[in-house]
DNA sequence: GCCATTGCGGACAACTTCGGTCCTCAATCA
DNA sequence: TGATTGAGGACCGAAGTTGTCCGCAATGGC
């Protein structure tokens, strides 16, 4: 039933406009029996989404806040809205999601009507980095190498090395890596016939897009790693800190860069942790959501108390999560 | 047919994920027959998504840009970026798009798992507003405030009025307004009996939400206007510009605060603009995307030179268009 | 030019679902 | 208590779904 799973989908974007509706409304807008829209409403939460309802005079139905993401349906101007945003995080500016950024960036680039396309390149032409981005990093050039990636096509480009001498190269991209200050592109060069690491601010990519590649077996597991030993990137803050949880319950709950993970029994592990700053470093570690030992450096302990005073501010302030009043 | 719906979702949600498809992994990714495959993708196309497909070995789907927004699918981490960005975007950082930012984050902010929220909040404390957000507005503030607008919930907060007093406030939200250097709340005070416009940044929340009340008449048409006038708002640079479209044509175009349009004849109108720098009004303008005569002021027209070239230079590094290399 | 590969889509049949109608029940609030 | 609003069972005709089988068309390597 084609208009049933159109319908579904009308009613999820109806959820997302507005939080409460009165049955007899939404019915209204689908055209349909208030049976049907019960129906309809089954079937959503049978899919997963919790909608939530009240009897009586001024009940209604309410979409909540579920254990898995919704598809979002966005208007053109909140696309424009997000596209800018990514665009903004994925250049350094918000860190820690860097890699996310990319991705979702070129999720929606790829499906972005080319009207609003051109929206996104005149408002970026107007906005400024962020300004604490190392090197910038032009947002198209990232998208486009993740997309040649996530695509499996070989790419072409310019590249100007450490020295400044620039080089044609012809790789099979396999996966970008940022390290919370810079992008690196992991590739195999077709003409040198080995893995290399590239510097994305140093890559001029070409406008054609070439021809897709059979997945070869990356350099290395832990691609971080991998190319954290290649650009010897020394972080000028560490630390060690006791975690008091299992090694495995959190491993994967952080990006690999921030810091290794090594067991020390059934209920306690090391966390080695470097990072750019202090900062950085205590929010990772606040991020981690698990309780911990620490009691050195003073700067780090400074910094988480710091940290867990601006996070009380920062949720004091929330959203209700009422569902009536 | 419910499983028919959540497979449409699901393979919409694979080509966001990748751009070629080979029908046969699809099939099996789906665990259907690959004639059954085409009738999803069918009934895709029939839906509006644009799904091109190519014969022969190498053969196989994807999903293009259509002329809507097809619903986004996001993973966990994408989503934080996602709303990350959008409270940068919000906060000032990209100047044009702050209400959709706004409307975008409200939507995202409401079906966010909680233990997403968490991340979110975690990350926004240690990352820095954009430096040039003239009063730095809570995100958080910012999203609750949207969120009551848009379900129209009464709502109280604590407001300090330009002269530093304080005082409590009980309104009944209507919407929020961006000059583009500043927030603005229009809303019917419940206790006054009567509209007033409110400074965001000047607003510390309640956190409990308010009973939901019967939308009022706006108190004028065009609310920004109305900002506007109410707070003898200045735009350091100005300019009138002849259109040569009617002016129905861009009605609508941009945002309402940046200037007026007026018609000149059938195929021609001023568009008489104001901004806080020629960089922007020349943004503007560009974004109309319409043909237009420009003399003066020099600076104006120095603007849109300089942008031309940055519009070319930002378009001309794009991703590629093809079908298939 | 041949041939393998891959997508296209019609036809069919067994089966399932859909959606409107009609009904009773339960919760909520004035 | 009564009005309002959501919940959901029963029924039934109409419509959609899916796998199977088929021949056709486009593409690219040999």
């Amino acid at each position: 039933m084609l208009e049933t799973s159109a319908r579904l989908l009308r009613l999820l974007s109806l959820f997302q406009g507005r939080r409460y509706w009165a049955g007899a409304d939404l019915a209204a807008r689908l055209e349909i029996t208030s049976r049907t829209l019960r129906r309809d409403v089954d079937k959503l939460r049978s899919l997963g989404y919790p909608i939530h309802s009240t009897s009586g005079a001024e009940g209604g139905y309410q979409l909540g806040a579920g254990s898995a993401m919704p598809p979002l349906l966005l208007d053109d101007e909140e696309a424009v809205a997000v596209a800018l945003g990514l665009r903004y995080a994925a250049a350094g500016a918000i860190e820690g999601v860097e890699e996310a950024s990319v991705r979702a960036l070129s999720k929606i680039e790829q499906i972005l009507p080319p009207r609003l396309g051109r929206r996104v390149a005149a408002l970026q032409a107007v906005v400024m980095m962020p300004p604490h981005a190392e090197s910038s990093v032009n947002a198209r050039t990232l998208s486009a190498i993740a997309s040649a990636c996530r695509d499996q096509e070989a790419l072409r480009f310019r590249y100007r090395d450490h020295a400044g001498a620039a080089s044609s190269r012809s790789v099979e991209p396999h996966r970008l890596v940022s390290t919370g200050r810079r992008w690196y592109l992991v590739a195999w060069d077709s003409d040198r016939k080995d893995w290399r690491t590239f510097r994305v601010d140093r890559i001029q990519p070409r406008l054609t897009a070439g021809p897709r590649v059979v997945p070869r077996d990356p350099p290395a597991q832990d691609l971080a790693a991998y190319v954290a030993r290649g650009i010897s990137y020394a972080p000028r803050c560490r630390a060690r800190i006791k975690l008091l949880v299992a090694a495995e319950a959190v491993a994967g709950r952080l990006p690999p860069h921030i810091g290794l993970i090594e067991p020390i029994d059934a209920h306690s592990c090391t966390f080695e942790a470097g990072a750019s700053t202090f900062e950085s470093l205590a929010m990772h570690l606040v991020l981690l959501g698990v309780d911990f030992e620490l009691t050195e450096p003073a700067e780090l302990v400074e910094q988480v108390r710091l940290l867990a005073k601006r996070y009380a501010r920062a949720t004091a302030g929330g959203l209700s999560q009422r569902v009536r009043s």
